[in-house]
DNA sequence: GGTAGTGTGTAGTATATGGTACACGCATGA
DNA sequence: TCATGCGTGTACCATATACTACACACTACC
């Protein structure tokens, strides 16, 4: 699910099977924008919203901020940190990570995680 | 050197040292902006300009335009890609990479670089 | 067969963004 | 003392962004 517009639709549309409050207009008014609004933006035709509705998206639909602003390209205000630190460094860590499988990099979490560094 | 305007006054001072051209006046005019505001990104009285503008400033200081757009807080499409693909992940990463001290970020770059991974 | 709910298309809009235009005051040097 | 170059303040502006408003077509229920 690699994109903000498909995976807000995804999740949406899961919530919906268990919860009938969750149509584009339920969620729209919820959120407080327009569900035309809304609908463009799940297929796309519309850029992804605004830092602050996509909080109040992932707050109605009980996900992860974080995952969201990522999908929709907003970087987080921790990365931004690390970006404004040291930021040639983290521009040599991304251009080594691009090429890293994903098993490289799980290890690398699970082992900062483990407290090996 | 931890924003945008301080890092580019400073490097731009530099050149200056050496080339009498690097005034703000002459920077701006090669860049194609005007000096006013090339002097209110430096001192952040603006948002850092545009993707387009911080190419053409760093191909004119001699610069890595990719740190400058991190400074900047536009964020390269290489990183781009790796939040697309794998948004979880690089959320946790993030995390752990936040408390992570320069040399155990250091130790990483370089056990990736010599193929360790 | 009307009405209630569904998603969507089109047209318009307030505000933010990324600048321009021009003038001002300060040094320096001739 | 005045021309030249320096950085900067103020006012304005064109375009893009992030939406709103409203109507339309379809489905299902009764």
């Amino acid at each position: 699910m690699s994109n903000f517009g498909d995976y807000l639709r995804k999740v949406r549309e899961e919530r919906r099977s268990g919860d009938a409050t969750f149509s584009v207009r339920q969620l729209a008014s919820r959120v407080g924008v327009e569900p035309s609004y809304l609908s463009k933006v799940e297929r796309g035709q519309q850029q992804p919203p605004s830092e602050k509705t996509i909080a109040a998206l992932a707050n109605e639909l009980d996900e992860d901020p974080d995952v969201l602003l990522a999908l929709a390209g907003k970087v987080s205000g921790d990365l931004q940190s690390i970006i404004r630190r040291r930021p040639k460094l983290f521009a040599e860590l991304i251009r080594q990570l691009k090429d890293m499988p994903d098993h490289a990099v799980l290890r690398l979490v699970r082992e900062v995680r483990d407290g090996e560094w």
